[in-house]
DNA sequence: CTGTTTTTGTATCGATCGACACAGAAAGGC
DNA sequence: GCCTTTCTGTGTCGATCGATACAAAAACAG
């Protein structure tokens, strides 16, 4: 039933997906920068939310009519998904960086907090407040499989938490007695929270004491701070 | 300019701003309960949000026709800012009930978010997940106003926090060397990091041992527990 | 009863929503 | 050169958005 052609709706040869080098085609080239105008996308998405973002907006912001629009990301959700994993790639790394280096798992925690305090007011270049994974509410706006994406992406973070927080039992830095789970949990609900106050407008400051406090429960909890 | 009538256009005189008794009126009576259209007003807003619920969808939930939705309530702009004080004046009840009762402090935030675990994940009664004013992006979809309304009562939080750990301060209870406002935005973000955990499905019991983590932050910034 | 006032249901308004048809334009393949 | 392929701009599709016009219906005042 399906036509002869392979059917090459949208375009992804400059997207991520693609395991194809550049490949230039045949046809006319694209007059606009894909990943510039996916950029575009990202940072409207993320202030304004899912439902809030009209196709209108989106293609005044890239720059480009509507047809390019759906040739070269395939619909509205499509390019959500599109731009919430450029928001990962080229934003997270902000607020996990020092995390992942961190020689204990204290340290990773304060980093990861102390990085919030900063990406999410903003003093990390121009980029708006709050985090777009943790903000968004698509999942609520009826559009169950985009919320099911953000859902599970905000999943993710416990679960980078608790192996980091495993590793340190293993390494003797925290007793196996404490409950990694709900300290786990912990970190997840300050940092959440965090981006609900940054977008209000909390200050850097007030974000890094928060932080300060949030790390007085976690040596509470963990049994003292780690020898120096 | 205005026409000689005093142009009566939307029906407060049950509205709770109303000063005049209930006041049957001339007219055909309403056929309908103006509070418990309010109440699955709030629900529907509360769940989805502003800009994902549509008129079609509250006049289904309200049992009631367009017309009648806005003579009664004005717009979806105002039927949304009596639905936010209806909300607050019936649900926030479960969460800052044993705060404003408590004799300390302490007891007080641990009440807070103790009950914000309970609340928040549906435990008291059959309600959606998550606070609705804690939760409300509609600031940043494009709606200034309605936005600055939520943003203001996100904010008389962090106020009511500050003013019961200054109260704890001239009691003895928390020295003065204490940094109130940071203290309180802690509590602030706990809380408000809660809803987001809510939403996405997560267990009373958990958000009960994040704010137990929570009050050993509380306790190592203040200082060693209360005097029993 | 008649007149006034207010609500109700139906039907609809212009604007905007997401998405696409179509033809012209710009490239490579031959 | 011509053909195929792909992208771009204009225009527009049906659906839905928030918000009303209108007249019938239901109450009170006289």
């Amino acid at each position: 039933m399906q036509k002869s052609r392979p059917t090459p709706r949208t375009d992804d040869r400059t997207a991520q997906t693609a395991g194809t080098p550049p490949a230039r085609g045949r046809g006319r080239p694209r007059a606009f920068d894909r990943e510039a105008a996916l950029t575009q996308a990202t940072r409207l998405f993320w202030t304004k939310g899912y439902e809030a973002t009209s196709i209108a907006d989106l293609t005044e912001a890239m720059g480009i009519g509507s047809p390019s629009l759906y040739a070269a990301f395939g619909s509205k959700e499509a390019l959500y998904v599109e731009a919430l994993n450029h928001y990962r790639k080229s934003h997270e790394g902000l607020v996990w960086g020092r995390f992942f280096t961190a020689d204990t798992a204290r340290e990773a925690v304060m980093g990861l907090l102390m990085d919030s305090a900063a990406a999410l007011t903003g003093c990390r270049g121009d980029i708006p407040r709050g985090c777009m994974v943790t903000l968004s509410a698509v999942g609520s706006e009826g559009h169950a499989e985009l919320g099911e994406v953000v859902r599970s992406a905000r999943a993710s973070a416990v679960d980078i938490l608790t192996e980091r927080m495993a590793r340190a039992v293993a390494e003797g830095e925290i007793p196996a007695s404490v409950d990694l789970h709900a300290l786990a949990r912990f970190v997840q609900t300050v940092q959440a929270g965090m981006s609900i106050l940054a977008r209000d407008g909390a200050e850097r400051a007030e974000l890094e004491a928060v932080a300060e406090v949030a790390m007085l429960g976690w040596d509470a909890r963990v049994g003292g701070r780690p020898a120096p």
